[in-house]
DNA sequence: ACTCTCCAATGGTCTGACCAATGTAATGCC
DNA sequence: GGCATTACATTGGTCAGACCATTGGAGAGT
């Protein structure tokens, strides 16, 4: 509650005032030298402090003439960055994510079903078709897996589900690039990929949920077999 | 790729030694003074790259003799922190919280009852018996109840559902604490938790589920409806 | 009307100083 | 000798003032 740090009392300031939507995303707030001088305090303190918010993903700051610190739009990216730092460092199995994986992905793929308008589906056609190119063009369509499943998050509407996800997808992304794949598996996960579309397509909300079930223990299992082959006794991160 | 800024690199730097296990817990980094003189830079960009580090909860700075930047256990509590204020500032309702919860929890107790240790059993019986003695001092029991489902998730083992489950938790305490609450529900309340641990204990999955499931339900309806009473419209946060 | 140059605003970095906290070692009292 | 007190060295926290680097726009020149 008491700050030792001016720069603390600063940010938490800020922050308080963006809580209370007393500062609004876009909005700018003053020059550091400025706000240095109105609260007498040093430019060094309030630099601080607008890093820890910058950190913190609220605010976005830039340089140069029109530049200055402005309240970011709510983004969950840097807490799903923080999350995937967290559990790379926690040196989080392949085994432990699938399990999470198999415990939310399948009823919000349930959810999304039940969910989705007219314009999630359009997006998620159109990524699958990306992917469908890909490889037809003998591309690397992993790089359409992770938003894949961002998007069938997204339907949901619910952010807490669409920032875990997020935060999942990403890791599970990392150790996915960490092995070779044939044609043959792009083919699978596109395929299940399209099966999960269906279902959202058609509301049907238990297929989404059983196909994306598959999915994962598919890519699961696929995971597992690799990482014994290449990385005897291995995890997700070094 | 390429940090326009001094301290950027020097983070990054630390970070990666930090990921790659070179630095470990409770190490001491060098004194700002020193590493500024190593690198040849100010010592306002070492003190910036500090300050970054410690606001993702990488470091802990102390100051004083003996003081200094050292490399912090894995904790999630930033991230959980970080979840939380993301969650705050998307204006997540109380309906879209319960609605993930309800996605998560009950899969968790079923873990946690195959996979809970004794010790993990002892601290949530020493953990029910303060929230019953509380009750019985009329004392305010909600303070556990985050706790109780923290520990129920440290059973599973597995860190993506515990940081997960530790920030919904943190969330939802926050709405809980909002609304007034009697003697019947903190009853209520304590009997599903005895409930949920007696599973835990025996060892039953399904009944864990079970008994969570209706824990979140029962919470949900008693949130909806003083919420609608109270706060006829009104969100978690403002 | 278009292009180029210059400039003012603003964040980024540097220097060097002093303040404040903090653990330890020297000091002094009993 | 043992315990409380003090002094001190170390280290982060803050300050002041300067200069550098980037950036977008205003104004000059065509």
């Amino acid at each position: 509650m008491k700050p030792r740090r001016v720069s603390e009392t600063i940010a938490r300031r800020i922050q308080r005032g963006i809580s209370s939507g007393k500062l609004e995303p876009g909005e700018k707030l003053p020059a550091e030298r400025d706000l240095a001088k109105k609260l007498n305090v040093s430019r060094v303190s309030v630099r601080e402090a607008y890093r820890s918010l910058a950190e913190l993903g609220l605010l976005r700051v830039k340089r140069g003439a029109e530049g200055g610190a402005f309240i970011a739009d709510v983004d969950h990216e840097p807490v799903t960055r923080s999350l995937s730092l967290m559990l790379r460092l926690g040196r989080t199995s392949h085994e432990e994510l699938t399990e999470a994986r198999v415990m939310l992905e399948p009823p919000i793929a349930r959810l999304a079903a039940l969910r989705a308008n007219a314009d999630d589906i359009r997006r998620i056609e159109d990524l699958v078709n990306k992917q469908e190119a890909a490889i037809k063009g003998n591309g690397d369509p992993r790089r359409y897996d992770l938003q894949f499943h961002r998007l069938v998050a997204n339907c949901t509407k619910n952010l807490p589900l669409i920032i875990m996800m997020n935060a999942l997808a990403d890791l599970a992304l990392e150790a996915f690039a960490k092995i070779d794949i044939t044609r043959d598996v792009k083919r699978h996960v596109v395929d299940f990929h399209q099966r999960v579309l269906d279902a959202i397509r058609s509301r049907d909300g238990e297929a989404a949920h059983r196909e994306m079930l598959r999915h994962v223990h598919d890519v699961q299992s696929r995971l597992g077999k690799a990482f014994e082959r290449q990385l005897p006794g291995h995890e997700v991160r070094k």
